[in-house]
This record gives structure tokens, sequence and C-alpha cells, in this order.
RNA sequence: GCGGGCGUCGCCAAGUGGUUAAGGCAGCGGCUUGUGGCGCCGCUAUUCGGGGGUUCGAAUCCCCUCGCUCGCCCCA
């Protein structure tokens, strides 16, 4: 390809895509806000050493999907893969949690090197919270219905919360260890991927989609007896608040999140419309990350929505019901007038016009051909505007402009340019 | 990283070895040198993602490469 491109799975964002994102973006922003969560921003450039130390070495993550390079100054740089790891280190930078608990949010760009495919690009959005010091089950509870809430008020359906406990962090050794025990006994039985991951993450063989490993996995000891009475009293107080709010979950025992630092409660919320990458929202609890990276042992929970796929699931929703609520998040986005300008004068008086009723806060569409009147009524009808705005050599020499209606049918009217209000009440009479 | 499918104008798309590469939409111009929504007419790919090769001759066959796409892996 001779042509400049961008890079392999990095995409540009158009104009019209970006309506529906801006919707969106807003949507969780006035979410957030209400919610009491202030936003955060982070570098996407990074010290490499805090995602390996964050994620975990063994994480397929840290082990091959990381854009990573050296600086001029000879530092291990990494584009952030993921939010997470970068607010802690920002919080614990600014000492941020020795004012007690953070609920803060993020949304921006993560990067990682994987092979693109639908749902899934190497430079890819989110949006996320993480709640710095949340300890109770409620605060479970609360995070993981501030996702349901959000994608339910975007008119998302056909979601489904799937849920787990990986427990304390000894309940997740201990089963590790017996688990690892167990299948090392049947490694005949394993696939290549599962015996792989057999010493660099074993617990990531439970989600295997390899039906012959799932049906070997029934046998073997599962998590859920694994965790102790206080982790299985912890993880029921969560479905029991989820149930007391009415959000609707399953239970997954095989839901294993790609990342270390995760520990009793993990989530995903997922849709029957994005194919294979079907993860929405991902998310849990984790208690350890916080100390492991130099501060004091606070738990905490968070939880990140891809946009790109969010995006692609309102897209299903809007086709699948041109009238529901996900088709009205994008309003039209016609002018209010357009300016049909032609002829030296009338040109510069145009433009002085378009700039005074914009700043009177309406929409205006000028139009800077100077091709026929003809050719620009033309314009001005597919831009869907209301008015018309004509200015030529005769207006020009009169001070004037002419308002004609582009929907019905009415007349056409003159008004001195100079009356700015009286257009603009005009232009905003339906 | 592994496997399958694909790549013709801004978008959709015909063409599967033989003189000039259909058509539709959009765009631009004209009919209409100051008035739109309809209509009619005209223009817009020396070139078929790129590079090699086979052939008298290739968009059509082969190889390499880039990209897209679906799945695996993994996750948002």
């Amino acid at each position: 390809m001779s042509q400049l491109q961008s890079l392999r799975g990095m995409v540009d964002l158009l104009p019209e895509a970006l309506q529906r994102w801006q919707v969106v973006e807003s949507f969780a922003r006035e979410h957030f806000r209400r919610s009491g969560f202030g936003e955060i921003r982070t570098p996407l450039l990074e010290t490499t050493d805090l995602f390996c130390r964050g994620i975990g070495e063994g994480t397929d993550v840290v082990g091959k999907e990381m854009y990573s390079f050296t600086d001029r100054g000879d530092r291990a740089c990494t584009l952030r893969p993921e939010g997470t790891a970068s607010v802690v280190r920002a919080s614990l930078q600014h000492g941020l949690l020795s004012q007690g608990a953070q609920k803060l949010w993020y949304a921006g760009p993560m990067f990682r090197y994987e092979r693109p495919q639908a749902g899934r690009q190497r430079q890819f959005h989110q949006i996320g919270v993480e709640w710095l010091g949340a300890e109770s089950a409620r605060s479970d509870v609360e995070v993981i219905a501030l996702a349901w809430d959000l994608l339910a008020s975007l008119g998302v359906g056909g979601l489904e919360l799937e849920l787990n406990s990986l427990g304390s962090a000894e309940d997740r050794q201990a089963y590790r260890t017996a688990l690892v025990t167990w299948l090392e006994q049947r490694v005949d039985q394993l696939d290549g991927d599962s015996r792989a991951r057999l010493s660099s993450n074993p617990l990531r063989i439970l989600d295997s989609k390899n039906i012959d490993i799932q049906a070997l996995l029934d046998q073997a000891p599962t998590l859920a007896d694994a965790l102790s009475p206080e982790s299985r009293l912890r993880f029921e107080a969560v479905q029991q608040g989820l149930t007391a709010l009415g959000i609707p979950y399953r239970l997954n025992p095989r839901l294993v999140r790609g990342l270390d630092y995760y520990s009793h409660t993990a989530f995903e919320i997922t849709s029957d419309q994005l194919g294979a990458q079907a993860t929405v929202c991902g998310g849990g609890r984790y208690d350890g990350l916080i100390a492991q990276l130099g501060g004091a042992a606070t738990p905490a929970i968070g939880w990140a929505v891809g946009m790109e796929r969010l995006l692609l699931v309102l897209e299903a929703a809007t086709k699948a019901d041109p009238n529901g609520a996900a088709a009205r998040l994008v309003g039209t986005s016609a002018p209010d007038a357009y300016v049909v300008n032609r002829g030296e004068q009338a040109e510069t008086m145009a433009l002085g016009l378009a700039r005074a009723l914009r700043a009177a806060g309406l929409t205006v569409e000028l139009d800077g051909s100077g091709s026929a009147f003809g050719k620009q009524f033309k314009r001005a009808d597919r831009s869907g505007a209301r008015w018309a705005l004509v200015l030529g050599d005769e207006e020009a020499d009169r001070g004037q402009v002419r308002l004609k209606p582009l929907l019905g049918q009415g007349d056409e009217g003159t008004w001195a340019v100079a009356e700015i209000a009286a257009i603009v009440d005009m232009l905003r009479t339906p």
C-alpha cells in the first residue's frame, strides 16, 4: 500500500460517528457526577514497571500485548493497556488516599498489541470507574449498579451480568494449588493452551472455550468450594444486594478475569450482539493492588466499559428498534438556517450575519461556494435547515436579508441585517 | 501469534484470461447568468490495495506483501 494510512488496529473517528460518541460520553459524565465520582486524567504513557507490577507478569496483557519501548532518556515506557494501574499510581503519588476513600472515573484510549477483529482494536477506548477505599459488599453492589444503570439508561438491551467470586488472596492461592494438582493428573486430556497455562496462569483454564476442557472441568474441584466461610458470606451479601435492587445476574463459576489483581467479586456485562468479543463491561474487586504498588493496604473495586463495543451494541439496538431509546440518543444535526450568498459585498455581510446569529445560539451553515443561487438552494434544502437566509447584490445594497422558509411553503420576508434580535426571533418561532 | 474469507471510483457494486473496466448513490457542472425539494443532460477509475511472475494478452491465473474481516487466543 503506497498511500499513507493509519497503523493497523488504529482507527480514525469521523464526525458522523463522533456524534454518537459524544452523546454516550456526556451521558456517562453526568451519570458519574450525580453518583459522586470525580474525573481523573492520567498520562497515556507510564513506566513499563507499573503495569508489570500491577497487572501481573504472568498475564497475557503484560506478556504479549503491551506497546513498550525505551524513550530517548532510556526509560522503559509503555502505552497504557488499561486504566486501573495508572489511577492507583496517581492516587498514591498525590496522596489522595490520605484524604479518605476516592471515587474516580476516567475515559480515554488504551493500547494493546493484538490481532484486530470485531470489537477489538489496538487503540481502543474505555470509560471506567475506580472506588479506592471501598470495603463493604454494599460498595460492590453500588459499583455494579453504576455500570448497569449507565448501560440501561442508554437504552442498551440484551445485556447479561455475569458474576463470580474469586475469594480472598488466600482462597485463590489454595484453590490454585488444588486445581493444578487435579489437572496435573490429567495432563493428557488437556489441549496445548491449557497445558501452557498450567504453569503460567492456571485459573484461566477455567474459562477455556474448548468444549472438551469444559467437560473435563465439570469433574474438577470448584472455586466456589474453595471459598472460606467469610468469603462465601461476602459473596452472598453481594448477590442479595443485587437482588434487592432488581438487577438480574447469572452466576458463572468459571468467570476468571485476566488480570492478576482481582479478588472476591468479579463480573462482566456481556451482549449477545457482539460476536466473539462479547464483553461490554468488565470489572471486579482488587483489594491487593494498592499495597502491591506501594500504598497502604486499601480495598478497592472498579470496572471499565469498552466504548467501541458499547457503540456497536447501541447501533444494533438502533437497528432493531428505530424508535427505541438507543435510537433517540442521536438527534438531528440540521442547522437552523442556511445562508445563501453571492457577490462581493453580500458575502462579507453574510459572514457577519452568520457570526452574529451563531453568537445568539443558532446553528448556522454558511455557503462558501459562491456558486449560482440555484445550486446554493439545492444544498440548503439538503442540509435540512428550516430557513434559507438569502443575501445577494440587491439585499446587500439595501442592507437587508431575505428569509425563506424551506419546509413549508410560507412566504419570504425581508429584514434589516442590523436587526439581529428580530431575525433571531423569526428563526426561532416554530 | 495461529487458521478461514475478502480487497474494482468517496460509498455500494458488475466483471472470473481478449479491443475503450457496467450500473447505482454521493459530488461537480448545465438545462434554470437570483430562488430548493422532481426531471433531463454531461463530467468524475489509462486503472482494478501494492510489488513481482505466467501469458501474444490479466482486474481476472501464480507468488510475495499490505490491509480489512471472521474465528482461536485474550479481553473492553
